[in-house]
DNA sequence: CGGTATCCGATAGGATACTG
DNA sequence: CAGTATCCTATCGGATACCG
């Protein structure tokens, strides 16, 4: 299987293993890839902060996530709820409300959020640094 | 300063806060968002996480984050340079030897990248379990 | 209030070909 | 090897209007 072979034309070449640096195949990247392909975007996780805080109304969640319109709220909504993130509630009142809550396994992004937001901070402060060097 | 006001119109409203669920004005939001937008992409976390083992040349990235073509790979690695979070080197033998490197500072981004790669695991267990409920 | 419909521009990103 | 140039499509996301 591994029987040590020299696949580079130099057959002086150290012994370095021709394999090792496919991190993909050690199946790093794909969860990382998984985890993107459903938080992507530039609305999914600022959404799901401000839900963090409580269930929220679509009018609500509008005003606090600033910037967003409605129609795309709407299918980021959508998008949240399809992937189980986000749990939809209609309470049959007149007018009908409609509540957005985070789910359980939504809760389990808890870290990926602080670290995000760590970061964020952190990289500012970094920006802020070089602007200054730049000067 | 915080003289108890009622801002409701409702004057027997309870002693909820009026503000309170804007956490975006409590700058919650905002490193957030400062990070999706260095961030954001299908591509920019996988590059990092394959320079992590070391670093790279461009080829050797290419083949590593399978599916990215080479017109993408070069403008993302232009944004992370320009970012501070990937360093370019280039080696004047011949051919021309190009790497890639992470910097000190994308070290930084190993937390985000773990607790991402940790809940893309998450998320998949979660889907197989749902889908097998589905069934 | 809580959305959807329609339209549209900007950008992300893929295919292919080519260069020093 | 390490890209760039060109072209193209799909998706993202904004504006506006409208509906129950």
């Amino acid at each position: 299987m591994d029987s040590s072979i020299l696949q580079d034309s130099q057959s002086n070449a150290p012994a370095k293993p021709v394999q090792r640096e496919h991190s993909e195949c050690m199946g790093i990247l794909r969860p990382i890839r998984d985890a993107l392909d459903v938080l992507n975007g530039k609305w999914k996780l600022p959404i799901i902060v401000a839900l963090t805080f409580g269930e929220k109304r679509f009018g609500e969640i509008s005003r606090e996530v600033h910037g967003i319109t409605d129609r795309v709220l709407s299918k980021e909504l959508q998008d949240l709820v399809m992937n189980g993130l986000v749990k939809r509630t209609v309470t049959d009142t007149f007018p009908v409300k409609v509540t957005y809550a985070l789910t359980p396994h939504s809760e389990s992004l808890q870290e990926v959020i602080d670290s995000l937001r760590k970061w964020g901070v952190l990289h500012r402060t970094y920006l802020q640094n070089e602007d200054r060097k730049a000067s």
